[in-house]
DNA sequence: TTGAAAGCGCTAACAT
DNA sequence: ATGTTAGCGCTTTCAA
């Protein structure tokens, strides 16, 4: 039984928050917050404005709830005279409609989750903001999660979403995500969800990709039309598809042209920046040198490079080079770097657009749809000698 | 008055979310969904698992709801035995707890907002990581808009966080903002803030900033010392107290070696990747040009460098540059880059963790606090004759 | 230790 | 055109 430290009534106290780990008070009729110290001494009390909501409207204005809600939504059956009075106290009591609430009732929270495993290198950032371009024009709010290239965490991720009670989730795996029960929540949900760049293959979902494939194919070609001879490839986790993409790109490649595949040019890379180097000291320490390297991406890209410099391997006459991603560094680096580009923003927005279709359509009234989008040689100094 | 389409009664039926625009309806006896037709033809079922509920679980178990919840909160007054049947049987249901019914009782959303410019070069996603970090240690989650470098987007960033009822925000304003009363909004609700970067002089917050003043200081003096004489600068925005810090900084270096200040060497950039060039490019074409110049940002700084090139200017022995921020490109970049470092991710785990502070302490039980974080003068080829 | 009931802020069916 | 009422999923008092 909690009274009033002022007025002393026990029937107007409602809980409102903690504060400083104690539950604080709040008497409706004196208006007054406070909590109880915790041995002795006076009761704080902490005045704290609360965000005004249609109640407090609707008792400004003599009217009902259900009036004001309705003003708001720019209801046809309104006074005209009504929603200007509603929409002005709202302005003046500087009214938001809580989110929380609103989402609640009409079971859709206009919220849409996105996972990437990490969001320093330029790929993942860049595709979020052509994502968030998408998702902002059509109203919805987007959650962003990092898995830190964590399944555990991965997993944690989709608990978060799942309890945002978002309506659509667009995702790209870990390196390490074998296990798809936590997405599988999803599907019995009926919550759509649009793979992108690391898709799950065993999930009936939407998926936008690059050509991983051709672009590869197209790239170790350039080198070997450069006169390359003996190309390398760093490739990438064996869980995602589009390391097995390009790999098969690459080796495909050298088929064409009737070059021999030396599994001792073909080393597998966690992608992290440290082991990315030691990819390259390794390639490059070979007894049998290669005079190229195709990269996975651009992080191992820039790696090899410096190897190759710290070596005084001169690139691209000794060590020709064609990296996968066209970041913005590629163009700066010295030499520039050649490279297959992908159009990043524009994925983010496809991959958005068509979550955000599933949404509309709603479940069962629309089918899967897999997008893959071109990827294109940029040619540079690191691969022509 | 809306009848099952199956079992035709009345008083079992609710809403459940909108289908292609369309009000679906559930019959909660069939656990049937159903949408009407448009004009004539058969009703069109819609399956759809719905989330589960405590409710959900409570029915499951013959028990009553708030004994579900105070089991699922590990509250002190339960049955050992009664919390395990709830626990597995949430388990086996695939339960989520809804946030959003959550914050709503609990008037506390665990969610907190980021306002940042943009994030697309380097500063903001590295110092945003840092922040989340913060953040998910501490059990919150993390609504991240882009104000887009526009005041106006920045006021609908705020009316979003309000909505959602965000806990405390972490802001770095526009270019533009020279106008506070969306952020006033926070402090009337007692929502705390912590700027960063660019930080709101006018409001008694939390602020999170480099030693912009020294880090140009300690630049411009080391293109002094290197024998640079004319030495302009690329600067910042009116709006922004670190663009006064920083100029302040220049000029005081060139003060303090009797250098004279030439105001054709002061040349206002609008933070704009084409607005730097056109920068340099002024710069560099000026009759008596400068010989070297501090930049506002690693943007600029890789504009300059590219622009001096361009027109054949050798740098570092016709052109001294020194940057701020020491972004990645600054190493890699050919000649690699003299930049002021700022400690991107600890800047963000400071914003964050004073945040978090505030919110713990609660309303009046803290004071703000004004964090200035070290710089580096980090000296590489473009400075050094 | 449990259940019943009220209420968080909002929407919408139904009554007026 | 407006008010009344119920309920979204949850927590918390109060009563048992």
């Amino acid at each position: 039984m909690i009274r009033c430290i002022k007025c002393n009534q026990v029937h107007a106290i409602t809980k409102s928050g903690i504060v400083r780990g104690k539950q604080r008070y709040r008497c409706k009729d004196c208006n007054l917050f406070f909590t109880f110290p915790d041995k002795e001494g006076k009761p704080t009390p902490v005045r704290q404005q609360q965000a005004p909501t249609i109640r407090d409207i609707a008792t400004e204005l003599n009217i009902s709830k259900s009036t004001v809600s309705r003003a708001l939504q720019a209801h046809s059956d309104i006074n005209e005279h009504t929603r200007n009075a509603v929409i002005d106290m709202a302005r003046k009591l500087n009214y938001h409609p809580n989110l929380l609430a609103k989402s609640l009732v009409n079971k859709k929270s206009n919220t849409i989750g996105i996972i990437v495993p990490e969001f320093v290198n330029y790929f993942f950032p860049t595709l979020i903001i052509g994502a968030q371009e998408v998702a902002a024009r059509a109203g919805y709010n987007v959650i962003i999660c990092q898995s830190q290239e964590s399944a555990k965490t991965e997993v944690a991720n989709v608990n978060v979403l799942l309890s945002s009670r978002v309506e659509g989730v667009i995702v790209s795996m870990t390196k390490e995500t074998k296990q798809y029960d936590h997405f599988r929540t999803f599907e019995k949900l009926s919550i759509p969800m649009v793979f992108f760049n690391r898709i799950c293959e065993p999930l009936d979902t939407s998926r936008v990709t690059v050509n991983d494939y051709e672009g590869a194919f197209k790239g170790v070609e350039h080198l070997i039309k450069n006169g390359f001879t003996k190309i390398a490839h760093i490739a990438g986790p064996g869980n995602l598809l589009l390391s097995h993409n390009r790999l098969k790109g690459y080796q495909d490649a050298l088929k064409k042209y009737r070059m021999p595949i030396n599994d001792k040019y073909i080393i597998p890379y966690n992608l992290t920046d440290s082991h990315a180097r030691k990819c390259a000291q390794k390639l490059l320490q070979l007894r049998d040198r290669p005079d190229a390297i195709f990269c996975l991406n651009d992080v191992c890209t820039t790696q090899a490079l410096l190897v190759a410099k710290e070596m005084g391997i001169a690139v691209p006459q000794e060590l020709g080079i064609v990296g996968f991603g066209n970041n913005p560094l590629s163009a700066y680096i010295e030499p520039s770097l050649t490279t297959i580009e992908q159009p990043v923003h524009e994925m983010g927005r496809v991959a958005m657009d068509i979550l955000i279709d599933h949404i509309t359509k709603g479940y069962g009234q629309y089918t899967p749809v897999h997008r893959t989008l071109a990827t294109k040689l940029v040619v540079r100094a690191s691969s022509v000698k």
